[in-house]
DNA sequence: CAACAGGTTTGTA
DNA sequence: TACAAACCTGTT
C-alpha cells in the first residue's frame, strides 16, 4: 500500500487496503470516536485524527513513527486478502471489510481493556474506558499502571465496572510493567499461558491481548459471534477452546486476520 | 419481566 | 477434564 509521511500527518493513497470504519469497528479497540466524517483514535498519550481525501485517507498526528506502526502500514494486507480469499468461507466477509487492519496497541492498554471487555458490549466498555480516563484526570490519554493502582475495587465499581471490578483490581497487582513487556520474546502458546494466569483473563481475552497487543497472528479469539459462525458453517462444538484450536489449525499463521473478517462479517449482520 | 450481551471464575463430579 | 451457575449493568 502505498503511502508517505509528513512532519504532522500521513497521507494514505488507497481506500481498499485502509478504511477506519473497518478498522475501528471491528472490535480491536475502544478508544475512538466518530465526529461528523471524521475518526478520533485514541491509545496511550496519543491521538490521530483520519479524514478521507481522493486518493485514500490522511491520518493527522503529533507522531507519524508511531501511527505508522500502530496502523501496521508496512504490512501489504492485499497480499493477505488473496490468499484468504482460497477459503470459501471468508470470501464474502473479506468483501464486506476489505479495509481492516489489525492494529499494534499498546500491551498495557490492551490487556486492561479486555479484561473490562468480558462478558460486555462495546459502548459499556467505551463508557468504563472514558469513566477511568476521567477518573485518572487525562481527559482522553489512556491511564498509566501507577494511575490505576491507586484506585481501589469501589471505585472501579463506581466507574461501571461491575463484578470485573475485583479482577481488574487484582490483575493490575499482578502486572510487571517490565515483564509484559519481555514477554514479547516468548512462542505464542507460553505467552498464552502467561496472560490466562492474570486475574480476569480467560481464553478468548487472552487471545485478543495476544492478538491486538503482541500481534501474534496465530491465535483465533472466539467470542459469542465466532461461535454462532462455527457452530453454523463446522460440525458443532459447544467448547470454545476446541473452536479455537480448530479454526488456528485451519487459518494458521493468518487466523488472526481470518478471525477478523470473519468477526466483522458476522456482527454486521450481513452473512 | 426474562433473556442476552464480543466470558471468567468458582464449585462440583 | 467437563459442566453448571453466579456475576455487574444496560438494553430488548
Amino acid at each position: 500500500m502505498k503511502y508517505k509521511k509528513f512532519d504532522n500527518c500521513i497521507e494514505i493513497y488507497s481506500k481498499q487496503d485502509f478504511n477506519p470504519q473497518h478498522i475501528l469497528e471491528c472490535g480491536q479497540i475502544f478508544s475512538y470516536h466518530k465526529d461528523g466524517e471524521v475518526y478520533h483514535v485514541y491509545s496511550k498519550d496519543k491521538h490521530a485524527q483520519i479524514e478521507e481525501t481522493n486518493e485514500g485517507y490522511k491520518i493527522i498526528c503529533d507522531d507519524v513513527h508511531y501511527f505508522e506502526n500502530f496502523f501496521d502500514l508496512k504490512t501489504d494486507y492485499s497480499k493477505i486478502k488473496e490468499k484468504l480469499y482460497n477459503f470459501e468461507i471468508l470470501q464474502k466477509p473479506i468483501q464486506f471489510g476489505y479495509g481492516i487492519r489489525i492494529l499494534k496497541n499498546d500491551i498495557f492498554e490492551v490487556i486492561v481493556s479486555f479484561i473490562i471487555s468480558a462478558n460486555n458490549n462495546i459502548k459499556r466498555i467505551q463508557k468504563i474506558i472514558n469513566a477511568l480516563k476521567q477518573k485518572c484526570a487525562h481527559g482522553t490519554n489512556f491511564p498509566k499502571h501507577e494511575e490505576l493502582l491507586a484506585l481501589s475495587q469501589e471505585d472501579f465499581y463506581k466507574l461501571g465496572l461491575g463484578y470485573r471490578a475485583p479482577q481488574l483490581y487484582k490483575a493490575l497487582r499482578q502486572i510487571d510493567e517490565q515483564q509484559i513487556l519481555q514477554w514479547q520474546d516468548l512462542p505464542t502458546p507460553q505467552l498464552r499461558k502467561k496472560l490466562l494466569l492474570l486475574s480476569g483473563v480467560g481464553p478468548k481475552v487472552a487471545d485478543c491481548i495476544l492478538l491486538f497487543g503482541y500481534s501474534r497472528k496465530d491465535v483465533f479469539p472466539v467470542d459469542t459471534w465466532i461461535n454462532k459462525m462455527y457452530n453454523k458453517y463446522y460440525s458443532p462444538l459447544n467448547n470454545r477452546e476446541k473452536i479455537a484450536n480448530n479454526l488456528v489449525n485451519i487459518f494458521g499463521d493468518l487466523s488472526g486476520y481470518a478471525q477478523q473478517y470473519l468477526f466483522y462479517y458476522q456482527r454486521s449482520g450481513r452473512e
